[in-house]
DNA sequence: TATTGTTATACTCTATAACTATA
DNA sequence: TATAGTTATAGAGTATAACAATA
């Protein structure tokens, strides 16, 4: 042990401890630092990644009611579509009933490559959670629901 | 319903309930918004706060070990000891033994204001966890430790 | 007048390289 | 040469105001 070290104080974690939302940023920054390698392969980011998830599986929908559904603002959606389009993932086609709209869908590619790139991240997060009780999983996810619903209580 | 909603496609959230990142997200950024609320009167901020909490609960130790407690880059902490210290509440004092490093430690108001903005966390923390029940809030803890744990013995 | 998508902007959080002063 | 604190910088994520086209 070096000098420095021996005049070192011993620190106490007992401040974050007791900080739930610190425990919760550090948990998250942890699967989003992870995330981001496993995605990059795909060209795909954590919000491009959920933004394609959602688009393969409701085609049509208009970026509005995405953005709601991804539960972030809309102009924050624009680039995240156009990487997607300039990837060749998605389509955005003018609504011809509501030309202010467009309804996005994915492409023959864009269903291809959320197939993978979902399969890269199930086994991600099977990955983080290995060793972790089923029931104790469905718990966490109960409880950041709960947490989350009151948030868009509020709003 | 307007003309507009009727044209309006269902959205599926099946790709976001399926994606635990996701929701790990949702329930941060809930968490995250709200405790901003909660700090602001103490001229806090969740990064300050957490900082503060363990300057309070460790005096006399370095900047470059709370960054390490506290899961940051060394660089990213000195504008919020800046701010703590421009606050009244810490103050930085060089080591007489390594005229490189400072020891940290709260000041007296630095540790009421400490007091009072904790007891104002803890009481956002249990509104947010308000009908869960102590073993799942628990279990989520656990969890949420769990998988930071796997990212901290990666790096 | 309201809504859709968009632009512009700003602020926070995070990450890295490189500097200074000490060791 | 290595370390502590710092500066500078860049990239995400998030939030708001305001614009053009359309309703």
């Amino acid at each position: 042990m070096s000098v420095a070290e021996q005049s070192e104080v011993r620190v106490s974690d007992g401040a974050l401890r007791r900080f739930i939302g610190y425990r919760l940023k550090l948990a998250f920054n942890v699967f989003r630092a992870d995330l981001c390698d496993v995605l990059a392969p795909y060209g795909l980011r954590m919000i491009s990644y959920s933004a394609l998830g959602v688009i393969v599986e409701t085609p049509g929908l208009r970026p509005s009611t995405l953005a709601e559904a991804l539960n972030i603002e809309r102009p924050n959606l624009v680039s995240t579509l156009d990487d997607l389009e300039a990837l060749g993932l998605i389509r955005r086609e003018r609504d011809a009933a509501d030309r202010r709209a467009y309804a996005l869908s994915p492409t023959r590619r864009g269903v291809e490559v959320f197939g993978a790139a979902a399969a890269a991240n199930e086994a991600h997060e099977a990955a983080l959670l290995a060793g972790v009780p089923a029931e104790d999983a469905a718990t966490l996810l109960r409880v950041l629901d709960h947490i989350q619903a009151k948030g868009a209580r509020r709003s």
